[in-house]
DNA sequence: ACATCTGTTATAAGATTACTATAACAGATA
DNA sequence: TATCTGTTATAGTAATCTTATAACAGATGT
């Protein structure tokens, strides 16, 4: 899978992985049991340390994307117990939902730049 | 307006407040023209430093929602062309979306929660 | 004129975080 | 045995966050 890193970003190179990988996950170009490239070795492609991948890797366990096997290194393995709450989702909406509507965006565009958003995946898993 | 500020979340204090005054002017409780409180008296108020809140006060100026006046303080003032752009929010929108995904949650249920809290809110502005 | 209120700027210091670097360890694989 | 995994330790640099003290210029009300 391509992982697009944007260097001038403010977004800390480690949360821009998790992100990638993350909607890698959601695209299914990962899948259950999967297995992720190794620290060193994304690293390497990516041309940054080897502990801002495996602190990547690591938020991704806590969170329950991924479960870490000696053997095969990270294996996309979700989680649903550890992962974000639906109140911590719709607290994160609230507040892209506020900006929006301070920039006039309606309700019904928010409703389709999600549909947007789903066909331009051609649907999430 | 209550600004509620957890000391013990991981999001940076100027960003919290940033948050909470943009919802604050969502949920109109901010109208366009309103003053906000003075940096010392807010951080007062709050018990931060004073500085804390000119960073907020400087970010929402520059992302274009308040205007500074020397005698009236930072005062409401949408200016649409500063804000964020349409693909910076699909783009917000997009990890969530793909956090949701995983989490099994539906494109129906994206829907039912964004009407959720519009009607919170009893619609935003 | 005077005191008092605004935001703004400068400087500094402490704490935390982000990223890199080098190195070593234990377990699995071939 | 050599090589691959993640993990841990230690260390250093840079940046960010927060606080602190202080001063300045413009506007306000007395």
């Amino acid at each position: 899978m391509i992982i697009k890193i944007d260097f001038n970003s403010e977004e800390a190179l480690y949360l821009q992985l998790r992100n990638q990988i993350i909607l890698g996950i959601a695209t299914s170009q990962y899948r259950e049991g999967d297995s992720l490239p190794s620290v060193r070795q994304l690293a390497d492609t990516i041309g940054i340390n080897m502990h801002t991948v495996n602190k990547a890797y690591t938020i991704l366990k806590q969170e329950g994307y991924v479960k870490v096997d000696r053997r095969r290194g990270a294996v996309i393995a979700i989680d649903l117990d550890k992962m974000c709450t639906l109140e911590e989702l719709k607290e994160e909406l609230r507040v892209i939902l506020a900006k929006s509507s301070c920039k006039n965006i309606t309700r019904d565009e928010i409703h389709a730049l999600i549909d947007e958003i789903y066909e331009d995946y051609g649907g999430l898993r």
